[in-house]
RNA sequence: GGGCGGUUGGCUCAGCCUGGUUAGAGCGCUGCCUUCACACGGCAGAGGUCACUGGUUCGAAUCCAGUACCGCCCACCA
């Protein structure tokens, strides 16, 4: 059981938190230039709920950079934004204020509601339901800003914004309207995967496959002319919107069939057979049929065979009433057709499917028995039901024709770790739909667009009028266009406005964007953009990733940022992925009170860009160790009496070689982006280089008050401070000011580079000394006596190339140990030394 | 079905790119050591056929090929 965290740690942590947002040290200073800046595209994290302690990991990971770049005499960016628009808050709005949108109510200015389940249901205007969104969020965003400080992240707060802000919502409208005017996006009317609960269109990067029971029918098809054909489906409930029946042209067993048409059971329609390369001759029976719309490779096939569609899901995912009635010429048989089709119309999809499977079976036309089959169904990814494919108007950014730039682009940017890389390119090479951007929901950016409405009152969907670039942001469903007033809404000769909203990542994909005063301030956006760094976790690749780097190429060819930061999951101690239903959750601000923000960080520091993390305790508590031990080293440092003089002596002049080696390395760590590593060098050097060895080879001269030791020692804690600053901002500034009259903050301090610890010379003395050391504590140990007991006589036999360097700090050697006389023995048969040592018959107190 | 990552002492991980003396660290475990920074410490120790199979090589945890298992990402679902 760990010792409860001492409340020196828990004060001096709060201390400097307030000392840095009082002295501002990590604000961003606009007039220095883009070279000497470091930028970071800072996660917008979601704010609703709690915060993940995955999330505090990769925030850290991200601060320990910063920190670093600071310290490297960087400008830093780094500012933190809050995504709020879109469902999450939709839904906990609804639930907070039992309140619903109302897009045509007019909008209240009075109106108040209390948190906590009003009785009725309320309807408000869309305005007032954005309010409500900007009043729930300000509570979360309040929470996540207070774990973020406490774990230390040195976000300049001045630089902040909100994904539904008026700023982001200019600049969302805006870019939007670029890549309508540049042809980039467009309105079309087609199939779209739909949610029939959300009632929204969905894109690609928000449907995920979910393996699902299912069964699979063979289903009798006439041929026109004589004879028949089997077709294998999952979803007979499709049959009304059969257009086409396929198999593959070298599958002999239909090749005669092919050309002529199969007449759909219990609807009689004609449909032609036809050759397919994707019909797969060994899935089901080798023949499938086409309908409109089952899924995505049904759009595909409507579009190239040029056959009608029968649209028969509608949006509510029920059947449709009217279309069967409104297309009689597809049945040879229209009046049976239709008596079928009133049957199903109204039903699910699943309820449809049951009764036409029984009606297929009172027909005769299944042949066999279903086979049971699990598949993979999309979803949306927050959504309970299976995605239909409906016809509906939806803008979209066309993407599929820049594959090939995409992948490009991804290729000029770092990613950490590299095989991320190939993530995102397996993403954009299996890209199979534009992005559908319009969403049918209210708490999000309007789409900017109004259309006139023709003189027969029916809307021109040609015809946009798109807002001035003053006027943003604006809501076109209670704005009206210049030239019009909001009586002709609707009106003929009027106009109409978009009632949707674009999806989330519509606006987050522009997060590189927002806070560098683009459109409008090319000197601000030189300055910011491209970002250095953009930190992510893996699962949004396909999305803000890609989002981000598309709207970047279609923007102005540009790529967002130079380095993508990676990070992996945090799963539980049991390697299992956090999940409140299964109750593994670990709390962040738990973490924190327990361990305090250094160990916390620690903990993150440890693992690598684009590993998954456990949960672990040890490592906290390990985190607490090196907290505790640079404290106790520095106080003993800071305790000497004394002068500090340069490094003279020849232990010195090694300790400090050898402490330039070990910087050297940490920092080309750093430089690799790879803070585990720096951290493990940073480590070995501090604890068993300057703990273990020098400070004790060298504290009989300290404490005589030797300028040259003294000198040294100081320099090593003050380079250790220096070292550890990005993983431990708290214990390092709070030593680094404990001997300072005036505060000077070791996060603005310079990072240590080999050019402080020049004219060292070499490292061997100080290595020599230390396996002498080593030598005489295991036989010290051997023999169940202290490090302090007397050593008589001590003879160090070895090559001359050992000797030499030793003989020149024998006497910090012998101190350390005790030891009195000694004696060095040249034997060049040897390559390491043999140390013989005797140790006194009493204790010395 | 495709792609990526992983498999190293009881646990968590490093080392692998650039093959070469007894494979490292922390935690845990064992023994010893406490007035002079630190017992949230120090010293010493036990514990590993580096998933498996084959290959390349004088030499493989490290390079190559394949297999198994774990995890993640993706996939037009008949």
């Amino acid at each position: 059981m760990a010792k409860p965290l001492d409340a020196r740690t828990t004060q001096a942590e709060s201390r400097w938190r307030s000392k840095w947002s009082e002295t501002g040290i990590y604000r961003y200073d606009p007039r220095r230039g883009r070279d000497e800046t470091f930028v970071v595209d800072t996660p917008p994290p979601t704010v609703s709920g709690s915060l993940h302690v995955g999330s505090v990991c990769s925030y850290t990971h991200t601060d320990l950079m910063v920190r670093y770049q600071r310290m490297r005499g960087q400008n830093i960016f780094y500012p933190m934004g809050w995504d709020d628009n879109g469902l999450p808050t939709e839904r906990r709005v609804q639930n907070v204020f039992n309140v619903r949108c109302d897009p045509s109510a007019p909008y209240d200015p009075e109106l108040r509601l209390e948190f906590g389940r009003g009785e009725d249901l309320v309807l408000v205007s869309r305005r007032n339901f954005i309010e409500l969104c900007d009043e729930v969020v300000a509570e979360d965003e309040k929470k996540f800003k207070d774990i973020f400080q406490r774990v230390g992240l040195s976000v300049d707060w001045n630089q902040n914004y909100a994904t539904i802000d008026e700023r982001c919502r200019y600049v969302s409208q805006f870019s939007f309207i670029e890549l309508i005017k540049a042809g980039h996006a467009e309105l079309r009317d087609a199939p779209t995967m739909w949610d029939v609960d959300f009632q929204s269109a969905i894109a690609q990067a928000e449907v995920e496959d979910r393996v699902r029971d299912g069964h699979l029918w063979r289903v009798r098809f006439a041929v026109e002319g004589g004879g028949e054909v089997h077709i294998a489906t999952t979803r007979p409930e499709l049959l009304p919107a059969c257009v086409a029946v396929t198999a593959h042209p070298q599958d002999d067993r239909y090749a005669q069939l092919v050309g002529k048409n199969a007449i759909t059971p219990l609807f009689a329609a004609p449909v032609p057979i036809i050759a397919d390369e994707e019909a797969d001759p060994k899935k089901g029976t080798g023949v499938l049929m086409t309908c409109t719309f089952g899924d995505a490779a049904d759009v595909e096939q409507w579009r190239s065979l040029d056959v009608p569609a029968r649209e028969v899901i509608g949006r509510d995912g029920r059947i449709k009433n009217a279309p069967w009635g409104e297309v009689p010429w597809v049945s040879k048989d229209p009046h049976a057709a239709r008596g079928v089709h009133d049957k199903l119309a109204g039903l699910t999809v699943a309820q449809a499917r049951r009764a036409i499977v029984d009606m297929l079976g009172e027909a005769g036309c299944l042949v066999g028995s279903p086979e049971p089959v699990t598949r993979p169904v999309k979803f949306y990814e927050r959504g309970e039901r299976p995605l239909e494919f409906v016809v509906s108007r939806q803008w979209f950014v066309n993407l599929l024709d820049k594959k090939d730039a995409l992948i490009e682009q991804g290729r000029k940017i770092q990613w950490h770790p590299e095989s991320m890389r190939r993530r995102y390119e397996d993403w954009v090479l299996g890209l199979n739909q534009d992005w559908s951007v319009s969403r049918q929901r209210y708490f999000g950016v309007a789409i900017p667009v109004w259309y006139e409405v023709r003189s027969d009152g029916s809307v021109n969907y040609d015809s946009l009028i798109l807002p001035e670039r003053s006027d943003l942001p604006v809501d076109p469903s209670a704005e009206a266009p210049h030239g019009y007033d909001e009586a002709q809404r609707g009106r003929p000769g009027g106009f109409v406005g978009d009632p949707d909203i674009l999806d989330t990542w519509a606006t987050s994909s522009l997060s590189p964007l927002i806070l560098t005063g683009w459109p409008d301030d090319p000197r601000r956006t030189a300055a910011l953009y491209p970002a250095d760094m953009r930190p992510q976790a893996h699962e949004i690749i396909r999305t803000w990733t890609f989002y981000t780097i598309a709207r970047s190429l279609l923007m102005d060819g540009s790529i967002p940022w130079y380095h993508a930061a990676i990070s992996g999951f945090v799963v539980d101690p049991n390697r299992k992925k956090m999940s409140k239903s299964k109750g593994n959750v670990v709390l962040p601000t738990d973490v924190l009170d327990e361990h305090g923000s250094d160990a916390v960080r620690y903990w993150a520091a440890s693992s690598r860009l684009g590993v998954d993390t456990a949960i672990d305790e040890s490592v906290y508590k390990e985190g607490r160790r090196l907290t505790t031990k640079l404290r106790n080293a520095a106080r003993l440092v800071h305790g000497f009496e004394g002068v500090s003089g340069d490094a003279t002596n020849a232990l010195d002049l090694a300790f400090v070689a050898r402490t330039r080696a070990s910087v050297e390395r940490v920092t080309a760590a750093w430089e690799s982006w790879d803070h585990a590593r720096a951290l493990e060098l940073s480590e070995s050097w501090f604890w068993a280089d300057l703990c273990d060895n020098y400070l004790e080879l060298s504290k009989a001269r300290a404490y005589a008050g030797d300028p040259s030791a003294l000198g040294t020692l100081r320099k090593a804690i003050d380079v250790a401070l220096r070292l550890f600053a990005p993983v431990l901002p708290f214990v390092t500034e709070d030593l680094y000011n404990e001997e300072r009259d005036a505060f000077i903050s070791v996060h603005r301090a310079a990072w240590p580079l080999p050019a402080e610890m020049e004219g060292a010379g070499s490292a061997d003395p100080f290595d020599v000394a230390v396996q002498v050391l080593a030598e005489v504590r295991k036989a010290k140990s051997a023999a169940q006596v202290s490090v302090r007991w007397p050593v008589t006589t001590m003879q160090v036999r070895g090559p001359e190339a050992f000797l030499s360097p030793l003989r020149t700090v024998m006497s910090d050697v012998e101190s350390t140990l005790n030891a009195g006389a000694s004696e060095l023995v040249i034997d060049e048969s040897r390559d390491r030394c043999d140390v013989v040592a005797t140790l006194g018959q009493s204790d010395p107190s």
